[in-house]
DNA sequence: ATCATTGCAAACACTTTGCATACGC
DNA sequence: GCGTATGCAAAGTGTTTGCAATGAT
């Protein structure tokens, strides 16, 4: 996606595309990984030599707060940033520790209440082994 | 419960059950309140003015070691502990604060694979408002 | 007496805050 | 030139660590 593209989706919601967070954005879209602050602090720090981790935080909140993003917590000690903001579950492979994610149609996701609860957010996720080191185990 | 059982539910999952541990899970059995490590902490200093924080962490972490008990993060910064180990999901109500417990049958919780991934841990939660805060809204 | 548990204080890691600077229009 | 975005440094918060003191058998 080129920059023109990623600008104009920024400020679709009400965003300034500055220029560190059309940087910011585009890494999210170009990184499925669900990045913490410190993976794309350190990434887009190459690149921007004076960029700041306040800045990062700054920009995901606004991200956030404006629904641009989603963050998601798997990891006790750090969020996680996802520019997946549709509803799906994630995996996190205890031995590589990357996430995947796990596009679940369960009934789950349809529900608006439960047990009398109005229901806003919901999270699901999984923690074990994933396929490719079952296979490095294996050999 | 008496303390002689709870005593003995401790020593099963081969923890020596100092008086400190046993007045932690104490606390967990009564209080299915999802606490913090500080909730806790504060509670049991009452009856124990000389307990450390130090302790309650350390405690908490050979319980979920063994297997004691179940440990959830749904607020971002802070892990909750939880007596109940079988799968079960969570709703977080964000007026309130309060979690509860949702026994969720589903079939989710039966999967050894997802995708091909192994699964060891599945958690699932809601964020919203819960039954009550809805009530005292409407009125 | 020995070994495990406890507790203090410092260190850590992630995140937030306050405020001054710099940048873009 | 003005207003917002940025960045530094310090503070805040939950947790872990090192090590000495205490306690139980």
């Amino acid at each position: 996606m080129n920059t023109t593209s990623i600008k104009k989706i920024i400020m679709d919601k009400g965003i300034q595309p500055s220029h560190h967070r059309i940087k910011i954005y585009e890494y999210l879209l170009n990184h499925h990984t669900h990045p913490t602050v410190d993976m794309i602090y350190k990434e887009i720090s190459k690149e921007i030599p004076t960029l700041s981790r306040t800045t990062v935080y700054n920009t995901l909140s606004i991200f956030l707060e404006k629904g641009l993003i989603s963050s998601i917590t798997i990891d006790e000690n750090e969020v996680r940033y996802d520019y997946n903001t549709t509803p799906h579950a994630h995996f996190k492979c205890i031995k590589c520790g990357n996430i995947y994610d796990i596009p679940l149609d369960t009934k789950l996701f349809k529900k608006k209440t439960i047990k009398g609860h109005k229901i806003i957010e919901q999270h699901i996720y999984f923690k074990g082994i994933c396929k490719n080191c079952l296979k490095k185990m294996q050999s």
